[in-house]
DNA sequence: ACAAAAGTGTTAAACTTACACCCATGC
DNA sequence: GCATGGGTGTAAGTTTAACACTTTTGT
């Protein structure tokens, strides 16, 4: 601060021996996934000519130790020394899932203290989508390292809607009721449930704004991981808005363009009108002679990306 | 892992008292802020009738502590304990400029290994946007923490372009060109002049994308902020893109259309139309019974934000 | 035959883009 | 008067949105 030219003749080489980074109190980086994709519910006995049910799907790892034992966590760990965060994601996603073919992308940084009973502990949060055949063996294993994976399906609704402007400072809450079922199960009553209430709160104060998010309500979720997934899914559906880009990643190599459509429709919640899709998409999509063969009607052409077009 | 039944009985207090943090080589986490704002530049001797030039300012501290000592660097500071990674920003954007009113917005994150010589440390780097007029007493002072604050005016030219296919992998290497001029040199030729070039290097493989930055060439800059200024930059441009607001964001509380219209075309590097600007903006802004009073010409009316539509 | 889904064509409305023009001011 | 910037109107082109219709299949 008040360093003297001489002072700053000290060469870098002292500098640094003397330099004691252990000092300071630091944190743990963990890397924390949420790894979503499309699956197909298998419904018996109805009629055949109807294309299964598709649900969006979020990954989960049934914590086998304490903290939050029994609970529900999103899929990840601690970043490693020699690694950077995006290399300890895909080390993370791999071991869960045992591929590397998924979109990922980081997302927002979870560092309220106190958020961790194990100490300061801060979650670098993670955005990934992949497609179920790409899965080790097409489907999730255990894995060993984190205990139990299982995929659950994923729905968050908006409960409340509130905006109100005072003294020039506007605040806006939001009220998100996440749910999450068990995709797989047989038994509708016997499925693992997992259910929280998040609060989105908007604050613009001298024309910027800040978001935090508070959980109301968790049940069988660990962490503040209910807090992560909300806002991860809100950001999911935010960037189809602007790029539909994010829709391919659902998909595998040959796809429909009703598959496509579906998943868009899933994440967004919102129907669309097929001949506007199709003409919106098709600049990234090239046809294939192959048909794809799902029931009593007019089998469906497969479509692969147009990589030409896809990337700028 | 292993844990067998009755291990899994441990109550959650005893977990506790013997989970050691501190066994886990752990990081400092700093973060560094990429703050912009738009200044004018006063030419004496020029018709009396033409408007200041504007220019796109980024505010950088000259390092008066090795390493990098002398050299100019982003503004920003370590984590504490007990405060959230938004409040660490906050907090050091405050003790840098004095001001509150800002746009604050997390980025990405650096995070490779060797990228500061004293030791593991990450940045979360964040954008700032602020008008000049917030600022303490409507200028920069010496801070004293950091050394010498000072504005620059920043270009970021992309220099070039290359694409790539092979065996479905595309890959992109965009290489740009930083340049940062001292905004308050008298005298050009004794202006402060940082340079660097900057690759992004983006591959998409298995329809997933992964973008990394390398500095090829850099002259005064510290650490490898000269790849995270380039980064936030291009991301400052993308936002403009899909949402005008954040042009709001250097603007005074009471502003003239054209300077709004300046901002833009300064971040977006495009001239734009005047009456398609106004018919986009029209929505965002209330008009006023002020006018302005600069020039020879007919004065312009100010404008105010129209908080109704501004936030959703 | 029929229900389900695949696939295409047409039109109106909304938005974007480019350009042309007039107005008010200080010197 | 004139150069500079402030401010508005209009028409063509493009994109989006809604709807109607035909085609193909397995049972």
């Amino acid at each position: 601060m008040s360093q003297t030219k001489k002072d700053q003749t000290i060469k870098k080489n002292d500098f640094l021996e003397t330099y004691d980074i252990n000092q300071y109190d630091r944190p743990s980086i963990a890397a924390d996934i949420a790894v979503f994709s499309i699956g197909s519910k298998i419904v018996e006995g109805t009629d055949y000519r109807k294309l299964p049910t598709k649900t969006l799907r979020l990954l989960l790892i049934r914590r086998a130790e304490q903290p939050f034992q029994g609970e529900w966590a999103l899929p990840g760990g601690f970043m490693k020394k020699g690694e950077n965060i995006q290399e300890a994601a895909r080390r993370e996603l791999k071991e869960e899932t045992g591929t590397d073919k998924a979109y990922l992308e980081l997302c927002d940084v979870f560092s309220d203290s106190g958020r961790d009973p194990r100490g300061w502990i801060i979650s670098q949060s993670f955005l990934a989508v992949l497609n179920e055949n790409d899965l080790a063996n097409g489907h999730l294993e255990a894995s060993g390292d984190a205990g139990e994976a299982k995929w659950f399906d994923i729905t968050v609704r908006k409960t409340a809607d509130k905006k109100q402007e005072q003294d020039n400072v506007v605040t806006c809450e939001n009220d998100y009721e996440l749910l999450l079922q068990d995709s797989d199960a047989s038994d509708a009553n016997e499925a693992v449930r997992l259910w929280a209430v998040i609060r989105e709160h908007i604050e613009y104060r001298d024309y910027h704004e800040i978001v935090t998010y508070d959980i109301m309500d968790s049940q069988g979720i660990a962490f503040d991981h209910a807090k992560i997934i909300t806002s991860i899914f809100n950001r999911l559906r935010r960037m189809l808005g602007s790029d539909i880009r994010i829709a391919f990643d659902f998909m595998p190599e040959y796809f429909t363009l009703t598959d496509l459509q579906e998943a868009v429709e899933l994440i967004s919640g919102q129907e669309l009108i097929k001949p506007n899709f199709r003409r919106k998409i098709a600049e990234y999509v090239t046809e294939t002679d192959m048909v794809a063969q799902n029931g009593g009607h007019r089998p469906p052409k497969a479509f692969v990306r147009n990589l030409d077009r896809f990337y700028q």
